[in-house]
Parts: C-alpha cells; sequence; structure tokens
RNA sequence: GCCGGGAUGGCGGAAUUGGUAGACGCGCACGACUCAAAAUCGUGUAUCGCAAGAUGUGAGAGUUCGAGUCUCUCUCCCGGCACCA
C-alpha cells in the first residue's frame, strides 16, 4: 500500500517518543512563553471511544504545533476516577471498584497512547488516588472552616424497596433503575457549599473572559439572577381576633417595656385592635403563676383574644394556656426555652423561676388558633432552642435566629409581622401590585401548615399536598398547560396596596425553593395567574396599558415637542363567512394592519368603529364583537398634522355580518388598500406595534411585556411601568435580588468518592478532621450496597466509623457520605502544576508558571455543571489567598460531536457506534487523528457523522504524501516558492484559530501542486514535513528520519514565510456589470487604477457597445464593476 | 414558552469579513492502465439549457455599484433551560 505501513511506523515511534521523554514537560524553558492546554480529563469507564480521540488527539495538533512555534506547552492528562458506574460495576460482578477502576485506567492509557498524543504522563492525576483525594478534602476543610460549608435538610431521591438513596441518573421515569420501584422524596441531611454566596461574581466576571458568547449566556442563564422586590400580604386571619394581650418580659426597659413595647401597642391600635398591656407584678423577680394569676384576673381573654409574650413574658403566656384560658392565638417573642428545658433540665437565669414543667398537651389545646414563636438566639446567653420548642408544640417558628442584637431587632416589624401574620412574596413585577387579586403559596411552604387550624377545608389542603408530593417530576412535567390548586378557605391575605382582602390559594404551578415559595397572582398581567383565575374564577384587574413609541407610519415622536392628545379606536374585523381578517395597508406611509381612527365629537366608541370600517373599506354592517381588553397609547410625529401625537387607542373586535358594500370615502379609498387575510397571513402582515397588540388580544393574548403606562392603581396612576416598579417596590415592600442557582449538595450516599473529612462530636457537634489525620481513606467493607437506613455504604465500617473527636477526644463517628465528583474536577489542573506535592496541594509558585489555564477544551454537556463549579471552586480559593486570579480559565472552547456513520448519535442501540482500536489498526491513528481534525471546524458546537469513505480520503492523501517522498532533489522547485510560502502562513494562522479543516484543506493543495510538478527541493519538502507533523506525528517523523536527522521533527522550529514571496506575480480581476459578473481580466499584481479599468473595459467590450457608463467602481486587485444606464 | 446556535451542491464543509459562491475532501460519471477487477492516475461534476444564456447560499422585503456575509419579518432544524413569579 504505497510502501506506508503505519502499524510499523507508529509503533516505533511511539516507543522512542516515551524513551526519549519528548512530551516531559518543565516548568521553564528558556525562551519559551508557557501554554497551559487543558483539555478535560476522561471517566475511566474502561474503553475509549471515538469521542475521546476527537477530544485528545486533535487538541494535541495544537500543542505540538504550539511547541514548533516556541512555547512551552503543558498538554496534561488524568483521570476522572470516582463516581457511580465503579460502584455499580463492583456490586454487579462483586468486584472492588478500586481494582475495577485501575484496570480500566491501564488499558485506556495504552489506548490514548496510540494515538500518538503528546500528553506529559509524568504528570497524570488520578482522583482516586489517596495522593490526590487529601488534597480534594484538605480544599474541603478550607471552605469549611471559612463558613462556605453548612448542612441542611434537604429533599432526596429514595427508593423505599432499596432503602437507598438515588442520583438523579438512576431515576428512570419516575422509577428505581434497579427495581423499578417508585421513588419518592425524603428529607434527609446534606452538605451544601455556598455557591449562592458568589452568584453575582460568577456572573460579572464572565464579562472579560475570553469565552464563546453561548457559554457565557448559558451560565448567566443557569445562575438566573432576577431583580425584584418582597412584599409582605398580612393575612386576615384575625378576623375574629379583636384584642391583644401583651405580657412583658423580666423588666427590660429597652425592650419590652421600653421602645419597643409601646411601638408595637401603638401599630396594633392603628390596626384597630383593642389593646391590653398590663403592668406585671414583681417584674424583676418574676414568678409565672403568680403573674398569670394577675393576668387571668385583670385581662379580658377569650376566644377573640391574641396574647404575645415577650421573653419571660411567653412563660405566662403558656402557663395561661395551661390554666385553661381558651385563646385566640399566642406568639411567643424571644422566650426561653431550650430543648433540655422541655425535657425538664431546668436552666439558670429566668427559666428557674419557673416551679413545675408544663403540660403540654392542655396548652396546645387550649390555643384555639395557633402559636408563633419569634425566636432570637442571642438572647443574653443562647438558651433558646426555638428550633426543637416549635417542633414540640407544633407551632410555627418565625424567625429563628437574628443577626443583629436582641434589642435592635425588636424595634424592626419582624414581631409585628409574627404577631399579625403575613405571607412574603418576591415578585419582579412590583408595579403590577394593584393587580394581584390572589396569593399563592407552594405546597411545601411552612404557612400551608401552620395555618391549617385555620383553614376550614383542611382534609381538601391535605389532599392536594399528599398529591403534589407523591407526583414525579414526569408527571408534573406533562401536566404543566393544566393548573390545579385549593383555596385555604377561612383565609384572606390583604393586598398591602389596596386593603383589600384576597384569597389564598396552594397550588403547586408555585414552587417551593424559588423566591420566598409565595407569589402574588396578577391574572391580568401573567399568563400563568391568569389561567389559573379563569380557571378558579377569581377577580382580574388591569392595572397596566401598553405604551409606544410607533417606528412605522411616521418619525418617531420628536423630543421637545409637546404631545397632543387624541382618542381613536383600532379595529380587527372579521370575515361574514370565512375564517379570514380585514387588512388595511395605508399607502404614502406603508402602515400595514387594521383599520383606525379618531373617534368624533358626540360619537361612542363602537359608533365611530363602524363609521371608521364603512369609510375605509366600504363594509356597511359591522356587528361589534367585544372590546380587546383596555386601551393602548401610541406616541409618535404624525406627517399628517406636523405634530406629536399620543393617541388612545380603544381596540375592538368586529365581525361583518354580509358582504354589502357602500358609502367608501372616495378621498380615503386612495389613501389605503384593502385585503382578506387568514390569520397566519396577518401576523407576518401586521407591521405597527399597537396594532399588532389588538390582533394578539383577539387571538387570547393579552400580556405585553413591553413599557406600558400604570392605571387603576391610585396615586401611581400615570407612571410607566419602569417609575411604578420602584416606587411600589419602595413603598410597599423591600427591594430583594433572587437567583435560581441554588446551592451545591456535595454530599453523596455513596461508597465510590472521597470521604468527607468531617466527625460528629455529640458534644462538640460537626468538627474538622486534623490536617495531620489527612488523607481519611476509604475503608474496606463487605460489599458496596448502601447500608438501608439512607446513608451510604461507609456507615457499614463500623471500626473505620468509631473515632475520638479531635477537639474534646470523647467519643464521635464520621461523616459517612462521600463527596460529589464534581468536587474533584473542580481543581484538578491545579494539581497539574505540581503532581507530587506532599506539603501542599500545589506550590503556588508553580501554580503561578501554569495559571490560568490558556485555553480549556471540553464538550458543551459541562456548559453549567463542572464550568461553573469549578469557576466558583476557584473563586472561593481566591478569597482565602490560595490562588492567585479569581478566574482558572482565560479562554474557553466548547468542541462539537462525532455522530455515527447515520448521522444519529452513536450508541449501541443505533448499532451505529464506531470502534477507534479499530479503524486504527486498518488506517492508522496518523489517518484516525487527521480525519477528525478534517470533518469540520473545531472551535464551533456542531455535530459531524463519521464518514467511512472520508476516513479512506485522508488516508489516500498520506498515502500519496508517503509517494512524493520519491520527488524530492537537491534544487529547489521554484514553481513551488509562491504556494509553500502561502501554505506556511494558512496552516499556521489556521491551526491557531482551531479551523485544523482547511488547514489540512491547503496542505492538500500543495500536494496537488507538488504532484503535478513531480519535483520538489529537499529543504522545500522539509518544510512540508513540519508542517504535517501536528497533524501526522508518525508519518512526518518517519519521513524526517528518512532524511537522516537525528533530532525529532517535533522538536523543529515552526517554518517561517517570507512576506514577500507571498505576493502573486498576476492577479485575475473580476469584471462586472451593474454587480453581474461579465468576464475577469488577467493583470500585473499593482496595476494601477487606470490600467485596470482600461484591461477591464475591453475584457467586457461587446457588452457594454451602445451603453452609457455612468459609474465606474474599482477595487484594485479585486474587480472592476461598470454601472450602466440599462 | 425563554435563551443560544444554525440553514450554502448528492454529502462534510470553504469563501480574504461587503467584492469571481461552492476551496479541500467524499461521492458520482467518463477515460487511462489491466485478460478482468481492485488499487492508482487523468478529466469532468451547483441547477436549467444543444448553445448563447439564465437562475442560484431556507422564504420574503430592505440598504448598496455590488449581499452567503449587513437590517427587518417569517419558516424550519439543532442545543440548553423550562410553571423561576
Amino acid at each position: 500500500m504505497g510502501g506506508y505501513d503505519h502499524k510499523k511506523i507508529e509503533k516505533k515511534w511511539q516507543k522512542q517518543w516515551q524513551k526519549d521523554a519528548l512530551y516531559k514537560t518543565l516548568d521553564t524553558a528558556k525562551g519559551k512563553d508557557n501554554f497551559h492546554l487543558l483539555v478535560e480529563f476522561p471517566y475511566p469507564s474502561g474503553n475509549l471511544h471515538v469521542g475521546h480521540w476527537y477530544a485528545f488527539a486533535v487538541p494535541d495538533i495544537l500543542a505540538r504545533a504550539l511547541r514548533m512555534q516556541g512555547k512551552n506547552v503543558l498538554y496534561p492528562i488524568g483521570f476522572d476516577a470516582f463516581g457511580l458506574p465503579a460502584e455499580n460495576a463492583a456490586i454487579k460482578n462483586k468486584l472492588n471498584p478500586l481494582t475495577w477502576t485501575l484496570s480500566n485506567i491501564e488499558y485506556m492509557k495504552k489506548q490514548i497512547r496510540s494515538m500518538g498524543t503528546s500528553f506529559d504522563w509524568s504528570r497524570e492525576v488520578v482522583t482516586c488516588d489517596p495522593a490526590y483525594y487529601k488534597w480534594t478534602q484538605w480544599l474541603f476543610l478550607q471552605f469549611f472552616k471559612a463558613g462556605l460549608v453548612y448542612r441542611k435538610e434537604t429533599a432526596v431521591n429514595w427508593c423505599p424497596k432499596d432503602k437507598t438513596v438515588l442520583a438523579n441518573e438512576q431515576v428512570v421515569d419516575g422509577k428505581c433503575e434497579r427495581c423499578e420501584a417508585e421513588v419518592v422524596q425524603k428529607q434527609m441531611l446534606q452538605w451544601n457549599i455556598k455557591i449562592t454566596d458568589y452568584a453575582d461574581r460568577l456572573i460579572s466576571d464572565l464579562e472579560p473572559l475570553d469565552w464563546p458568547k453561548e457559554i457565557k449566556e448559558s451560565q448567566k442563564n443557569w445562575i438566573g439572577r432576577s431583580e425584584g422586590a418582597e412584599i409582605d400580604f398580612p393575612l386576615n386571619i384575625d378576623t375574629n381576633v379583636k384584642r391583644f394581650v401583651m405580657i412583658h418580659g423580666k423588666g427590660e426597659q429597652a425592650s419590652s417595656r421600653g421602645v419597643f413595647w409601646p411601638w408595637l401597642k401603638a401599630e396594633l391600635e392603628k390596626r384597630g385592635y383593642i389593646v391590653e398591656a398590663p403592668d406585671l407584678p414583681n417584674a424583676a423577680e418574676p414568678d409565672d403563676e403568680e403573674q398569670a394569676d394577675y393576668v387571668l384576673k385583670h385581662c379580658t381573654l377569650n376566644e377573640q383574644t391574641a396574647i404575645i409574650g415577650h421573653s419571660f413574658g411567653g412563660i405566662v403566656a403558656l402557663r395561661l394556656l395551661e390554666r385553661g384560658a381558651k385563646v385566640q392565638r399566642v406568639t411567643l417573642v424571644a422566650t426561653p426555652f431550650s430543648g433540655k428545658f422541655l425535657d425538664g433540665e431546668k436552666r439558670p437565669t429566668v427559666v428557674a423561676a419557673t416551679r413545675k414543667g408544663f403540660n403540654f398537651e392542655k396548652i396546645k389545646k387550649n390555643c384555639h388558633g395557633f402559636v408563633t414563636l419569634y425566636d432570637t438566639n442571642d438572647y443574653v446567653v443562647p438558651i433558646s432552642d426555638g428550633e426543637a420548642f416549635a417542633k414540640h408544640l407544633g407551632c410555627l417558628l418565625i424567625q429563628k435566629k437574628s443577626q443583629k442584637s436582641h434589642f435592635t431587632d425588636l424595634k424592626e416589624p419582624n414581631v409585628l409581622r409574627a404577631s399579625v401574620p403575613t405571607i412574603t412574596v418576591f415578585t419582579t413585577r412590583a408595579d403590577t401590585l394593584f393587580g394581584g387579586t390572589y396569593l399563592v403559596l407552594a405546597p411545601e411552604h411552612e404557612k400551608v401548615s401552620s395555618l391549617k387550624h385555620q383553614v376550614s377545608n383542611k382534609d381538601e389542603v391535605e389532599k392536594y399536598i399528599d398529591a403534589a408530593k407523591k407526583k414525579t417530576e414526569l408527571e408534573r412535567l406533562a401536566e404543566q398547560k393544566e393548573k390545579t390548586g385549593v383555596e385555604l378557605k377561612g383565609v384572606k391575605a390583604i393586598n398591602p396596596a389596596t386593603g383589600k382582602e384576597i384569597p389564598v390559594y396552594v397550588a403547586d404551578y408555585v414552587l417551593g425553593h424559588y423566591g420566598t415559595g409565595a407569589i402574588m397572582a396578577v391574572p391580568a398581567h401573567d399568563e400563568r395567574d391568569y389561567e389559573f383565575a379563569k380557571k378558579y374564577g377569581i377577580v382580574i384587574k388591569e392595572t397596566l396599558e401598553p405604551l409606544i413609541l410607533v417606528t412605522k407610519g411616521g418619525d418617531a415622536a420628536k423630543k421637545g415637542q409637546p404631545f397632543i392628545d387624541r382618542n381613536s379606536i383600532l379595529t380587527v374585523v372579521k370575515h361574514w363567512s370565512e375564517d379570514k381578517y380585514l387588512a388595511v395597508r395605508y399607502l404614502p406611509t406603508d402602515v400595514r394592519g387594521c383599520v383606525s381612527g379618531g373617534i368624533e365629537q358626540n360619537e361612542d366608541v363602537v359608533g365611530a368603529g363602524k363609521r371608521e370600517i364603512r369609510e375605509e373599506t366600504g363594509y356597511m354592517h359591522a356587528k361589534f364583537v367585544r372590546k380587546l381588553g383596555g386601551t393602548i397609547h401610541s406616541k409618535y410625529f404624525s406627517d399628517n398634522y406636523q405634530k406629536n401625537l399620543l393617541v388612545h387607542f380603544t381596540p375592538l373586535l368586529f365581525q361583518l355580518e354580509d358582504d354589502a358594500l357602500g358609502g367608501i370615502d372616495p378621498h380615503e379609498a386612495s389613501r389605503h388598500t384593502v385585503t382578506w387575510m387568514t390569520a397566519k397571513e396577518m401576523g407576518a402582515f401586521i407591521n405597527r406595534e399597537d396594532m399588532r397588540i389588538a390582533w394578539q388580544r383577539a387571538n387570547g393574548n393579552f400580556f405585553y411585556d413591553g413599557d406600558g403606562i400604570v392605571i387603576n392603581s391610585g396615586t401611581f396612576d400615570g407612571m410607566t411601568v419602569h417609575e411604578a416598579e420602584n416606587a411600589m417596590g419602595q413603598t410597599f415592600g423591600r427591594k430583594k435580588v433572587t437567583y435560581k442557582l441554588r446551592d451545591w449538595i456535595v454530599s453523596r450516599q455513596r461508597y465510590w468518592g472521597v470521604p468527607i473529612p468531617i466527625i460528629h462530636c455529640p458534644k462538640c457537634g460537626t468538627v474538622a478532621v486534623a490536617d495531620k489525620d489527612l488523607p481519611v481513606e476509604l475503608p474496606e467493607v463487605k460489599d458496596y450496597l448502601p447500608e438501608g437506613s439512607g446513608k451510604s455504604p461507609l456507615a457499614k465500617a463500623k471500626k473505620w466509623v468509631a473515632v475520638k473527636c479531635p477537639q474534646c477526644k470523647g467519643r464521635a463517628e464520621r461523616e459517612t457520605d462521600t463527596l460529589d465528583t464534581f468536587v474533584d474536577s473542580s481543581w484538578y489542573f491545579l494539581r497539574y502544576t505540581d503532581p507530587k506535592n506532599k506539603k501542599k496541594f500545589a506550590d503556588a509558585k508553580k501554580m503561578g508558571k501554569w495559571m490560568p489555564v490558556d485555553l480549556y477544551s471540553g464538550g458543551a454537556e459541562h456548559t453549567t455543571m463542572h464550568l461553573l463549579y469549578s469557576r466558583f471552586w476557584h473563586k472561593a480559593l481566591f478569597d482565602l489567598g490560595l490562588v492567585k486570579d479569581a478566574e482558572p480559565y482565560k479562554r474557553r472552547m466548547n468542541r462539537s460531536i462525532i455522530l455515527g456513520p447515520d448521522g444519529q448519535k452513536m450508541s449501541k442501540s443505533h448499532g451505529n457506534v464506531v470502534d477507534p482500536d479499530e479503524v486504527v489498526e486498518r488506517l492508522g491513528a496518523d489517518t484516525v487523528r487527521m480525519y477528525l481534525a478534517f470533518v469540520g471546524p473545531y472551535n464551533e458546537v456542531s455535530s459531524f457523522p463519521w464518514n467511512p469513505d472520508g476516513v479512506v480520503g485522508v488516508r489516500r492523501f498520506l498515502e500519496r504524501v508517503c509517494r512524493a517522498q520519491d520527488m524530492v532533489g537537491k534544487a529547489e522547485n521554484t514553481a513551488l516558492v509562491n504556494l509553500l510560502h502561502k501554505t506556511i502562513k494558512k496552516v499556521g494562522e489556521d491551526i491557531n484559530a482551531m479551523k485544523f479543516n482547511t488547514a489540512i484543506s491547503s496542505l492538500m493543495i500543495f500536494l496537488n501542486a507538488l504532484e503535478k510538478e513531480k519535483k520538489i527541493g529537499k529543504s522545500q519538502w522539509e518544510r512540508f514535513l513540519k508542517l504535517l507533523a501536528p497533524f501526522a506525528p508518525h508519518m512526518a517523523e518517519e519521513l524526517w528520519g528518512l532524511g537522516e536527522h537525528k533530532r525529532s521533527v517535533h522538536k523543529e522550529p515552526w517554518p517561517i514565510y517570507d512576506e514577500a514571496l507571498l505576493k502573486d506575480e498576476s492577479v485575475t480581476i473580476a469584471v462586472q456589470i451593474n454587480g453581474k459578473m461579465r468576464g475577469t481580466v488577467e493583470v500585473a499584481a499593482g496595476t494601477d487604477k487606470t490600467a485596470l479599468e482600461t484591461a477591464a473595459r475591453e475584457a467586457v467590450v461587446a457588452r457594454l457597445e451602445g451603453k452609457k457608463i455612468s459609474r465606474t467602481i474599482v477595487v484594485p486587485g479585486r474587480l472592476v464593476n461598470f454601472v450602466v444606464e440599462e
């Protein structure tokens, strides 16, 4: 085969390169700049597919070319070795995941070597190596110590049959992948990392990065920042509450009886309540029994009473309930209870004043409504455990912990909110507040359970919530269109803007984890709310009207000129029998849309509509159907009136009764054309915004997201949307930024991962493992099935779990969860810079040599997860002073994907998987590399089918290169000089732009020319070989070696082109007439304009005969265009 | 629905960034070599037309001497997100 024995050549040189350590990369190379070319390290699945080749062998071209061009290139590789597949394989085959993984790595290494890639294997990183994960643990602990890590109850996928937590990818159609049991949601404590703290920086730092726009956009989208406002809606469950009894604490002048108490009293009285605030006896050394007696005697306690007990006053309040005082509600503010106290153990300070425990059964029974607990954790000494107490009493905890001091906090409306309960919503459209006609809570919203005593249709609500919980993702998705919900009957909220009572619903179209888990619904201006309101018959109130700056049919409004108001109508007119509409085109202005016109004096809108239809179209009998929403306001400069107009259009829908014509105004008729159009045609025809809105409303779309003016909103009327959003947001709520991004849950209840280096101590809580005890190595366990309680299989290693607390040396237990593998891959590139370091995760100086990564090449599937996590990780390290850049990757590119020969994604089920080993065996690694580089541009996200014939084409090219060796002679072939220099330039530029396909194309062009010439000078040939070397490293080396060189071609410098030799002697000039190609003319390079024009004129002289040339455009070196009159 | 990307011969793709559309490769056709086939080499290959010529970069409009490239409208395809208030 053309004397090209790829097997021999490739084996020979791969061995030789390894022997010579050709690609060992030093941290510095004299006179060379460092370049870090990073590719995503593979998961050791055990077999290399075409995708791996595409991911590693193609960037290798760039790595090799950059080295020849004088860069010190780090092109490292490793393995992302932890993760589920190993564990599953282990369970299935009763193997150790480590054994499975290591043998896979061995095999894949061999395969990767067969590509002829120039990876520096001496820097290999394997994430399951304790020498690596020691540092994963160490870094995690730095975050832990910095307060970036916390534990939180989070819903996980739980298989009730296997009794195990499932990863999302193990849930198939809402069922367990292994046993097909229904997966349920279960709350479990999970380790989280506060990535949301970095949300803003993760967005703003994208700006200067040299990344493709689409990746930046996806990340922004994923983070999902929305600016809006939080607004409190008071609940009107208090319709029964007429009076408040305020029981103060133990003599705090500054709080209950000082500043705060009078304020709260005044606020409640403002709301129309009767307030009693008795001055209790022995306030300095209180006795709860005694004080309870006093309140019972002096105050009115009945079912219309609510109690607010502050501090020790809370204990008194509970004592009252125990004594049988039946009240509507109780609010406990900063009441000093603790979990231990509930167990009967007495605490010092205030609590000591109580003489005996409580009968909580009685308390619960006598509190007619519910108990609200407002807890501040920093009260004098931390004696209050609100969470435990709330749970015990089944009451609502308003606020667990305040960041501020106890006293300042009490001055804020928080307590008022706890006493007069509210629902807080998040909205980005505060301007529509007056149109908020109901509230919706997510089924998991805390108020739903805390309000259950107030709700008269409790059973119905509970049924709905249960159903919602059971709904799998799939069902929720399928039902997307149909919105469901239940009203909380007996509970009303008050719209703070209108002061009106509005209903409260529970519906699963509101998400519990976004915003506050509650929304104010504005059916008039939100599609989803509209749908829901229609279904449940809720009031729809419009508060916005579109305000448009019209650009068609006159200039945009002239600045500084006043607007003249005009009242007009816009009509959508239906055909009398067909499903068509009247389309009107106004002639001088090319306004296309519908019949419109002014309302005359003593005329109503319907009358005006009928008249305009008659005058403009001639149709006599139009029947009024309905109004199409509120007024549409258009601003523009009118050519007719030479004035700025502010037109208030009333949009109307008419239907013709018959085809009777007549009465058309002859003057009007000359100013527009009238046609009938289908709905689809109409959509494309209308070219003016106000008419489009009327048209859309006729088709049921009332939701306009452009600018508008506010109506029906009291003092805010007339403001623009933007103004109103600010004004209402500030008046009724507070500014708030919300993100779609959620904190990163890093714990996995799995065996095959990095053990989380935390120890749980009953006394000290969660404690970090000491640095000297790292790494916490994975223990051996008998089998890798989960333990059954939801804990990871690590929990089975009892000896391993039992450990001393590093702080108090008492008995403690290890955390048994392992880390998400995205943690491992968030810093692997740092380890490449210093892979063997035993003292640090990487030396700062060494990182300085190679960070940030110059180019990161990878798959589009990592755009939002890996790329975002590792950027966050790097920023957190940056803040801790552990790295010196805030961003890890200077430049990122997403590669395309290689499809099967049938154009479908390669998969076993399609039977279209191409085995690269087989193709390499048959055609050689150089062919495969080069083919993959040739299929299309590498730096764009696209997909290319593997074309078996195309591969053969590349193989043919290489064979021809082999044969061309015979054409090499001593003498330089002058005919090839110009092309060679052009090729050097083009190949160099294209490689650097990662357009390998066109680089290869120009190599082919050169070979074609060479074959025509049949001879080439030795130095010319060698320069060609250097250009070929990055693409076909083995063959280039072989042919280079034949030329008896001692040094590898890959160590050679990149050839240089001579600008002077790039120039052609003559150029072909295009000759056009009126921009159409009419011929070409060959002229010497550098011919001046006049000579060029003359030559061009001659070339098309026959065509120019009898025509007058009005203009000639001459572009030197390109074309001559004669503009003639037809 | 929203965000992003795209649409060029039979196929993968080029096009100096507004200046000869279809480079290069595949496929196909014909020819050479061969008893023959494969391989190889040569020639041709956007469409219609015998030709002169006309048409042609998803569709329609626009800007321009000139548009695959710029602007607007629309259609379709791919990717991501998806009841995000």
